[in-house]
DNA sequence: CTAGTGAATTTACAACTGTAAACGGAGGAA
DNA sequence: TTCCTCCGTTTACAGTTGTAAATTCACTAG
């Protein structure tokens, strides 16, 4: 994974979140088309969005590059990465014993494609040989019992 | 789901996790208890631990019950709702076509018995029978092609 | 009755988030 | 040359989160 997810070091906020997609879309972009696309989802200033995007610079998730007297936007890590660091953070605070659980909800609940479950499938062979009988839940301290 | 995390209602921030766990494992406990365990794995002071109990109340995550001089808490909702809850929060702002990636990177990661992988087996052959050859990118207003 | 203890409540304060107004500089229209 | 407009920068402000000190309340040991 990149530098910026790297250590927890930058989350993603559910505004930030909206912005970025655009950007992962477009590849890079300019501020102006980008306040455009979001207006079309969202109640937001030019000033919100040119906040978040100055946030996301700082935070190390963008980089702009300037062209004439416009900055161009462009994002340092790449969706999937930001996706699978953000899943992953969340599952690291769930129960280890319980994560299975939560993670047949997800399969239950999202859309996936042919080739999607195709993949997944595979995945769950492989991973079925050598997985184990159980797993010891990590809630408490000591050892827990539950 | 039940009342708290029903419209996205109550987050539930890492800090207030550590402690839900214990609260879910426990059952109930006072907050005597829930400080000294909590302190087995985090430098929190006790009153660091009472803040977060009051929020955790204020959000309508636990409930108290007096008893003597002392509160009982409980959950309000269960871990499992909780955890799912979370996570499809999360994958509501992932990028729709991305999802079933970020679902494999999960499996990859997270230690499955041998159970939840049967499970989830055997979701996923059900779930394949009328899944879509593709579902669309919904990351920028209009339509997408990326 | 008086002080110490354990528990809860109040207050604190900086960083991060959501949301945005105000300000400033530079190029284009007049 | 002068002002308007576009874009970026500064400032703002309330709410949330992490972290905790101070205060109060009530009981128990002296």
């Amino acid at each position: 994974m990149s530098e910026a997810l790297q250590n927890n070091i930058a989350e993603i906020t559910p505004s930030e979140w909206e912005l970025m997609r655009i950007v992962w879309t477009k590849g890079e972009i300019f501020s102006r088309e980008l306040i455009d696309l979001l207006q079309a989802k969202r109640q937001w200033s030019d000033s919100t969005v040119k906040t978040l995007l100055r946030r996301l610079v700082n935070k190390g998730l963008l980089v702009t590059e300037k062209q004439e007297r416009r900055f161009l936007y462009k994002a340092t890590i790449s969706e999937t990465e930001a996706m699978n660091g953000s899943a992953e953070q969340l599952f690291d605070h769930l129960c280890a014993m319980k994560k299975g659980k939560t993670l047949l909800d997800l399969v239950d609940h999202v859309t996936l494609t042919q080739d999607d479950i195709a993949k997944l499938q595979k995945a769950l062979a492989e991973k079925a040989q050598g997985a184990p009988e159980s797993v010891q839940c990590d809630c408490l301290p000591g050892d827990c019992h539950c």
